[in-house]
DNA sequence: CTGAAAGCGCTTACAG
DNA sequence: CTGAAAGCGCTTACAG
């Protein structure tokens, strides 16, 4: 007994209906019911039988029609990267900003996935087929060529962008003076060999966070040591690759102080590994995450970690969109071009405390997960 | 020195600007760039045209414009409840799902967001406004009456809908078999006293959880305990406040040998609260969860939980809402109206563990946090 | 095989 | 204050 078929497929009510309802021409029920400043009033009486057609029909304006006639849909695209197939931390704390902000404004979200940057970039414009008022990008990877690819009738806002396209606004955080502070705190706490798991070296994040680990250290007098940074990816299973390669590699040695990890993802992976060779964070050894993101509430021990306002980003970014998208209709809307840049804080959860008197050294074989 | 105004806002190129360049008609650009089945073929020569003047201009075909001709949007809603203004795991665990079928199908997804279903349902209807084909709603909090809200001219499908509405798929997994299999594994694994962190009864799934751990225990011979049954919510500062409150009301009783938790993100809170207070899991205590979303891998031990599909049962909404779009307009495409169930299956990771000889006991003195 | 008309549902601008 | 025209950019269906 299928519950389906009893209900009719009914197309949705136009305006012209609403004009047969209520005696009058479609354009006058369209300036009781969708014009915003129709300075011709219509008759009140006209004006209630109008309503009442439209109520009695729970007429709602077609988005499309009205969109193809303004020229607006009041959408904004978010295009984002999808690593490995899967939306992660960051994306979700960006997004959470991007859809208050956009309820916030009467404005929807519309996501689009680029499974590789490089292979996708040139999907881009089909995307800005009308039915977006503007994208947001997220992480993109942009290079000089792709100022030539954007769609010249789109407005454009990146979120970390490893490089500044003219004309796409930047919103960013200071993620080197981020690394910088966090590594500095982790030297007054009394660390000195700190590993750094770090993210790869194409990436401007990365090479951010790692340039504000060798300047804290630099600063604090604390000779660099090259073995004590190695390149990981982004994932949980990056950072136990990693941590767990470091770990081979350095057998009967003694324990890093502390590691700070590239963000709270890799940091994870990296505490999972500790516990797995019996190392316990953070009396053995404390670890440092970047993100602040979900994740570094769900470890036990929480995780301390470099805060980015990722939230505060993405809502930034749709106000950025949105005066842009406003400002291409009118000029006199202002708007920035320059990129904005967040700070970012360091949080201190349970990872984190000072050294043990005596390190804990590698044992000779290393727990294979 | 502003990068941005020497980019003209151009307008995107029409079928018109194509058919002009081409010394063709904008109906014959549209036929041979558009078209998905124009029987009558354009000329090789007159296409060829066409085509390189369509190049050259860099068309695209207009989304809202294509839209209202065709009334297809090729876009899919998905409307969640955002709990205390962020979205989760577990919606993220479903969005992936969403969008992964999604791009593979040719369509786009547009996020919808209520603040609390019962002041927001009433907006679904402005929703469905022609920017979408159809919509995906996340966990709706159905009562009958609904089905005279939902506007009939747009196809919905619910994931974990509260209460079945006739015309509505469903999508929804067999809770009630999972919480029954986890809560027997862990009494196969010696436990006796499990600790249940219920969600609110008046939700479906929560409901299905303590029938399953009902079920479980009776048949199994362990009689039921009121007093090991807590009321939650879904978060980890709800699981905190649970376990806290439950420890405060059983000083110096014994520590259950296990605590079966409504969803991951209250499973973590638990252990945060039993670390503060001394308690080591899985040694002291195990901890279960359901869900098996990302919180339940980045804990320390990992956790084990109840796995539901979330991922292919947002892919499956997905296909569902499909089908019955096209069902509208061909009423020979094949749909479904009933319910799809997926199964569940326990996922054994570290924080379960055979209860100690002696369990410990609940101190005088709960931390407070 | 190709052209010109009519329509999707709305809005803007121009007459009365 | 109200009506009828023209247009947003596309597609479908009907003539040639």
């Amino acid at each position: 007994m299928p519950s389906g078929p009893n209900r009719k497929p009914d197309r949705a009510p136009t305006l012209a209906d609403v004009g047969r309802v209520a005696g009058v021409s479609a354009v006058a029920a369209s300036a009781v019911l969708n014009s915003s400043r129709t300075s011709s009033r219509i008759a009140p009486k006209t004006r209630a039988r109008i309503l009442a057609a439209a109520a009695q029909l729970g007429y709602r304006a077609n988005g499309a029609a009205r969109a193809l006639a303004k020229s607006r849909m009041n959408v904004i695209g978010v295009a984002v990267v999808v690593r490995g197939g899967d939306l992660d931390h960051y994306f979700l704390e960006v997004f959470n900003g991007v859809i208050e902000k956009a309820a916030a404004t009467d404005q929807n979200a519309m996501v689009f996935t680029l499974h590789d940057w490089h292979a996708d970039v040139q999907r881009l414009p089909e995307f800005c087929d009308g039915r977006i008022d503007g994208m947001i990008l997220v992480g993109p990877l942009f290079t000089p060529e792709h100022a030539a690819l954007l769609p010249r009738h789109t407005p454009f806002v990146a979120l970390h962008a490893n490089h500044d396209l003219p004309g796409v606004v930047n919103i960013e955080s200071d993620e080197e003076i981020g690394a910088y502070n966090l590594v500095r705190y982790l030297v007054d706490q009394g660390h000195r060999r700190i590993l750094h798991l770090a993210g790869h070296e194409h990436l401007l994040g990365a090479q951010r966070r790692l340039r504000g680990y060798r300047r804290a250290l630099a600063d604090c007098g604390i000779k660099s040591d090259d073995s004590l940074v190695v390149d990981t990816g982004y994932d949980l299973d990056d950072g136990r690759r990693a941590m767990r390669k470091w770990l081979a590699g350095a057998s009967r040695q003694p324990l890093p102080h502390a590691v700070f990890c590239v963000n709270d993802m890799v940091a994870v992976g990296c505490m999972d590994v500790l516990a797995e060779n019996g190392f316990k964070v953070p009396d053995d050894i404390s670890v440092a995450g970047f993100d602040d993101s979900l994740a570094a509430r769900t470890t036990v021990p929480q995780l301390t970690s470099v805060r980015q306002q990722l939230r505060k980003m993405g809502a930034a970014a749709v106000d950025a969109l949105l005066a842009h998208i406003d400002h291409r209709k009118n000029p006199a809307v202002p708007v920035t071009w320059g990129p904005i840049v967040f700070p970012t804080e360091i949080v201190q959860r349970a990872s984190v405390l000072p050294p043990p008197s005596t390190s804990r050294r590698v044992p000779a074989t290393i727990v294979a997960g």
